[in-house]
DNA sequence: TTTAGCACTCCAAGCTTAAGAGTGCTAAAG
DNA sequence: CTTTAGCACTCTTAAGCTTGGAGTGCTAAA
């Protein structure tokens, strides 16, 4: 399909996407041949577009109005047509200022400013899914009394991550049985990820450890629970307001279906969790998108690493009509950013 | 002013208020001398509301239009006319079943589910201050290393609250020292609310400890790090998208105008700030709001404790034309449920 | 003091109209 | 064979107009 457009045709398809992207207003033959420097009168390009049209890369919203691009004609824009952006200096600017004016040291701060910043760059929605903590190796766990009745747990991976959780306890432990439970765990742990760290497993622990020492239901309940609230991974989001300058939106109750999709954190997950396992940037166009609410928008994703394991996901949601070449300039440059900051 | 309505006005105001709460639309004459058991004619009514309305109470749209109630009509109608609304057993059931399904012991968990909660039972958009983690006394602090370059520092309080946070030291410090850093700051530090812990107190400690042993730059930077981030207190929400289903949202540039409150977390505190200090609930109308972004909103507030200390406040907000009984009554609830559940 | 009746006002919804943008087609020119 | 000019046609949008209904204020009678 790709090798019956001949040169001109893709100019031409090219200036309808570019100055759709713009305008969002339907791009008549006229406009075509004197904005984009083609040598050919309306009647030619009109001609064209109706090729365009019957290729299934242009739809007419009506008869007698311009046209503008179909899915397809995004995808091929994308694939083939696509100027990649030089972020303008000012972009530039208030990227990297954003980023780095303070050093952040918690992970979810950064992964909250960058998502703000990423929203803003692009004025669209941002989507970020934080580290995967459950692909982290279990590297050693810690306990530490506060007072008669809790103390604090600290699990610490591989990767760095370290996850604390106060528990209560209703039995007293003295240190020494204490550290024998947690002597135990982590020999038996050691090195498995967090995903691997099932429930049967702790279960099976739980009852190898019952026989020599009878005391410690406690200090299960706090592993599982530890563990179980990580299982939910979170998704942060930026500018969510965004969308409602999108002129696609306009309907209040397209406005609703999308804040409803965003108050849904396992909802969000699940649509950039489709998109991930690529290296690169991958551009997710109408009804490419799985979920049916997102069928009219376009979502850009990106991955990020910690200590080279891929880590999480970036994304960009927005209308189809989208800035293509900025969107994925500045996800390059923000992956990059995360890259850096995260993986040390 | 409340002197001079007498019982055929009140009765008269009431039955415009509550039509117009649940209908959205202008109440006519002819509807409330129908509708209220009022053996009284529409022209009757006609008369007693063109008072009301000269004394500020109602309003017309236009003329030839039912009465609407106006911010002060809405005040005396709070004030003196309402009706207690007894929760229907199905809301009870809502509520209480929600919040009791789990155990949930962090005290982010228990708030963000009580926002979640609060939003779907009164259709509207929720708001829940944290605690106020500031006004606690600081109790003791420990330190719990990690690895060569990293330790665990724990801040307890008075109140119970646990905050802990992981930091990095270039310098390695032994278990000792460390240990006489933390004894010392326990001393010097107990009881104090977390408020009176300045920047400018710990300035002056650091002095006074680097006479004595002169190593601890990094301790300080913990703690002082520690401590601003936990100076701007988390506001949850819920049920933003609420808002949209109220007719008088269906302008997208109102919507944009909440949203972007909604994002705005320091703002979103300044006005909740501003209703409290009060012991029982709190209602706002309209312009009795400081933000003039929800000058056409009305928030009702109630605070909950922990440890008998006023700890944070609960909002929901709406337009004026809000179920006043009914929003008010799921709060005193949720007050009771937040004091109980987080009290201990 | 209350009520019935009536003229009047105003909004909302539907319809009509005119302007403008853009097309498809045809026939002529290159 | 390709390109272009010209023209009739289509469709949308905004503005103006019409109409029905809801509700009022006022007056005069009960």
């Amino acid at each position: 399909m790709t090798a019956t457009l001949n040169e001109r045709k893709k100019q031409i398809l090219k200036a309808v996407v570019v100055n759709y992207i713009v305008t969002a207003e339907p791009v008549g033959s006229r406009t075509v041949s004197r904005s984009h420097r083609m040598d050919l009168s309306s009647a030619t390009i009109r001609n064209e577009m109706a090729d365009l049209e019957d290729l299934g890369y242009l739809i007419q919203p009506h008869t007698s109005a311009g046209r503008i691009p179909t899915q397809l004609g995004y995808r091929y824009y994308v694939d083939n047509l696509m100027d990649l952006d030089d972020l303008s200096s000012d972009d530039e600017l208030v990227i990297s200022s954003s980023l780095s004016v303070e050093k952040m040291r918690e992970i979810e701060q950064i992964i909250n400013n960058s998502a703000r910043v990423l929203s803003s760059a692009t004025n669209q929605t941002s989507l970020i899914m934080g580290p995967q903590f459950q692909k982290s190796a279990f590297h050693h766990l810690r306990i530490l009394p506060l007072d008669e009745k809790r103390s604090l747990v600290v699990l610490i991976t591989d990767t760095g991550f370290i996850k604390n959780k106060v528990i209560e306890m209703q039995q007293q432990l003295s240190q020494h049985e204490l550290q024998q439970v947690v002597n135990y765990l982590n020999q038996k742990l050691y090195g498995l990820t967090i995903d691997q760290v099932t429930t049967s497993l702790i279960n099976e622990l739980k009852r190898d450890l019952f026989r020599r020492l009878e005391i410690l239901e406690q200090a299960f309940i706090l592993l599982e629970e530890s563990l179980k609230e990580e299982k939910q991974i979170r998704v942060f989001l930026g500018g969510t307001t965004n969308i409602l300058n999108q002129p696609e939106f306009k309907d209040v109750d397209k406005i609703r279906r999308m804040l409803n999709l965003f108050e849904q954190e396992p909802l969000l997950f699940k649509i950039l969790e489709d998109t991930s396992s690529e290296d690169d940037i991958v551009v997710k166009i109408g009804a490419e998108n799985e979920h049916e609410d997102i069928h009219e928008c376009t979502l850009i994703t990106g991955t990020y690493k910690i200590h080279d394991k891929t880590s999480g996901t970036v994304g960009v949601l927005g209308p189809t009509r989208m800035d293509y070449s900025h969107v994925i300039s500045v996800m390059r440059r923000m992956v990059n950013y995360l890259n850096q900051s995260l993986g040390s």
